[in-house]
Formats: structure tokens, sequence, C-alpha cells
DNA sequence: CTCAGCCA
DNA sequence: TGGCTGAGG
């Protein structure tokens, strides 16, 4: 899902806008992370011979197990989780969202047939393709969440537009998602492998919106319009357009509008463009999407101690976990709550300068930063001139 | 997906 | 230590 073939174009685009670091680079700091997605994938992932994991009731703990323990390496590495849960999907989306349920429909006639006649193999195959979050998984998920001390919201519609919102407002530093949709959402910062960096050696990835903008020479409505003729979530991709046509396409002209009526009036009608194909809509959505503002009460975030017996009562008593398990993690989970607030106590994320001696002294390296800054972005745009004289997008 | 335990 | 494998529910 997402927009196809984006990270693509900003890494040749915009390489500088690309930064990759370590987890323990994002110490002290607070990420939104969209839950509803989370939970998919590991409903999809966390699974024993192709099953998803069960209780002896047979209800399913997949979501719980893997929100559980990943938010517990997040805490780990003294980073401070925020899930935003999906609310109603936005009008436009619900094109989308009938196509989904068709494949779902045809997935599960699949199923039916590869139990009779095809191979184990199949039939895991079409049982992963037929994977939805419920209201139940949401609602186990928010009741975890609260157990463990770790804030929530549910957004208005789409998750991600609220966590762009809390990363703009900055209640957070970043959006977490490998979904690069965010970006038009207008976070100002976009943290990719957040999560799977650790146990497979990829190195996190921040993308800065001001510098992709920057790299592509865009203003933020070219770089939507870009992203949906790129193919987002909202709308049929153009037969025939892919990453290059794309670009080449935004910059020659400038905006769909202008796109669409090149297209429109071309002679040899080289694309065709989808019979509905309210581009307007999508661009509304990314523009202004259904949030709730950073000042609401709902955004006044805690993170807190872990209700201990409350989490063995949930994952023990009701979903068969291993009571040792649990109560480990519970024990580091307060851990390390108590010394992250011990961090901020002593000004460990902030030591600001005290003495006329510090402060000078601080004052002259933040000049200093500033002029290696402008050295490099002097260098830089000599190595892009050098290169290849890009053609400008036309405003 | 993540953890725990094992082994080089 | 760190990479690999099987279990987790």
């Amino acid at each position: 899902m997402g927009i196809k073939q984006l990270f693509s174009i900003i890494k040749d685009e915009a390489p500088d806008s690309i930064k990759e670091g370590e987890i323990k680079n994002q110490f002290g700091r607070k990420v939104a992370i969209d839950a509803s997605m989370s939970i998919y994938s590991f409903l999809i992932a966390v699974r024993s011979d192709g099953q998803q994991l069960m209780n002896d009731t047979g209800e399913t703990t997949s979501h719980l197990m893997g929100m559980f323990y990943r938010t517990l390496r997040m805490v780990d590495n003294g980073i401070k989780p925020l899930y935003v849960f999906d609310g109603a999907p936005p009008k436009l989306k619900s094109g989308e969202l009938a196509k989904r349920f068709q494949r779902k429909q045809e997935a599960t006639e699949g199923l039916e047939e590869a139990k009779e006649t095809g191979t184990a193999e199949d039939v895991e195959k079409f049982s992963r393709r037929t994977v939805r979050v419920t209201r139940e998984h949401n609602a186990e998920c928010q009741r975890l969440l609260k157990l463990m001390g770790i804030p929530y919201i549910i957004a208005p519609t789409e998750a991600e537009a609220q966590c762009a919102v809390l990363a703009r407002a900055g209640k957070v530093y970043a959006a977490a998602s490998e979904d690069m949709d965010t970006l038009c959402f207008d976070t100002p910062i976009l943290l990719r492998h957040l999560t799977f960096s650790e146990q497979r050696k990829e190195p996190i990835q921040e993308i800065h919106l001001d510098k992709v903008l920057d790299g592509l020479n865009m203003e933020r409505k070219q770089f939507i319009d870009l992203c949906i003729l790129l193919g987002c979530d909202y709308l049929d991709p153009i037969p025939k357009v892919g990453p290059s046509t794309a670009l080449k396409l935004i910059r020659e002209h400038g905006s769909l509008e202008k796109v669409v009526e090149a297209m429109e009036n071309d002679p040899k009608k080289k694309y065709t463009i989808p019979d509905d194909w309210p581009f307007r809509d999508a661009r509304d959505l990314f523009l202004e999407p259904d949030v709730r503002k950073a000042d609401h009460a709902d955004c006044d975030f805690k993170w807190e101690k872990p209700d201990m017996e409350g989490l063995v009562q949930f994952l023990v008593t009701e979903k068969g976990f291993s009571e040792d398990r649990v109560r480990g993690a519970g024990a580091r989970l307060e851990k390390n709550m108590k010394s992250s607030q011990q961090a901020r106590l002593e000004g460990f994320f902030k030591p600001l300068p005290k003495t006329d001696a510090e402060k000078a002294a601080h004052k002259r390296k933040l000049e200093a930063q500033q002029e290696e800054k402008k050295k490099k972005q002097k260098q830089d745009k000599k190595d892009k001139a050098a290169a290849k004289s890009k053609p400008r997008a036309a405003v």
C-alpha cells in the first residue's frame, strides 16, 4: 500500500532529506505510530505453522503479542511511543475499501477451494490475504496500552493524518511509519524502519519533509500532486505512468489540473485517465484531513507506570500468556519509565549552558555548525548543477 | 513479529 | 557477543 516508488524518487532527487542512524539516536524521543497499521502487520506476521497465535478458547492473540513486545522494545530504547488508531475511513476511500472487500471475498473463496484441493502453502497464502483488523482487535490493543501506561488517541478518520498533525505541532518528534503517504499529510519528519532495525541490520531512516521539497524543488501542493500521480490509496493509478513519467509531468506542467488537461488534449492519447478520477478530492484529503487539533484535550498525552496486576489479569488469566514473561516485561517497562523520568529531571536531554563562559562557547558552537551547514549546502548545489541541469518545476 | 536459548 | 532456530498462545 502507500505511494509506490516515492522513496526511490526521494532518494534520487533529495538524498539530503534522508538520514540513516541507529535506534540509540532516537533515545528520549516521542513518536506517533499508526496503531491499526501495526495491528494489521502483527496479524499477518505473528504466526505459528501459518496460523495466528490463539489462546485455548480460540481467541487470536497475535495482535497483543506483537504490540506488547514491540512497545516494550521501543521503551527499552528510551522511545516514548504514542499510538494513533484509525477512526472512520474518509468518504473517498470507500472506493478503495470496496475493492479490498472484493479481493477479500475472492480470497475467501480461494481459501475454500485451496482447502479442498490445494497444498498447505496455498491454504496459508490465502488465509493471510483475508486478514482484517476488527473493532475487537483495536479495543483489545487499547486496553493493553492503557495497562502498559502508554498513551493513545483515536483519530477522527485516518491515523496517518493525525500522526502528522501531532508531529507538526511538536507533540511528538516524528511520525513513525513504513508508509510514505504520511509525508503528504505534512509531517516534518517521518521515521521508517523504527522497530525492525535492531533485529535485522537495517538503519532507521529519518526523512525530513522540508529537504524533500527543497530537493524536488516543489511546493507542498505539487509534491502531493506528484504522489497522487504515482498512485495513492485513494485513486486508481493512470496506466503507463511510473515514477519518472510522474515526476516529468509535474515538473513540466506544475499541477494535476494542467497534467490532466495536457493528457486530454494530446492527439496521440498516450495516457488514459480512469473514468472516475477525482484528484481534487484526493488532494483535499491530504491538504485538509479530518483531524483532532493538537491543542485538544485528547492530545494531552501521559506516559505512566504500568499496571502490573492488570497486565497479568489480561494477558495471563484471560489470554493465556506465560506469567513469567509478562511479569518480566512489566518490570522492564516500569524500570524504563523511572529511568527516563530521572533523565528528564537531570536535564539529560537538554543540557542548557549556565555560566557566561559556557553560553559563549555554546554560541560559538552553534555558529560553527551553521557555517558548516552553509558550506555543505553550497557544495551540494555545485555538485547537483555539475551532475545535470534539472528542469525546474513550473509554478 | 519478538523472545529465549543454544552454540561458535 | 552475535547469529541462528524454534517457540510463543
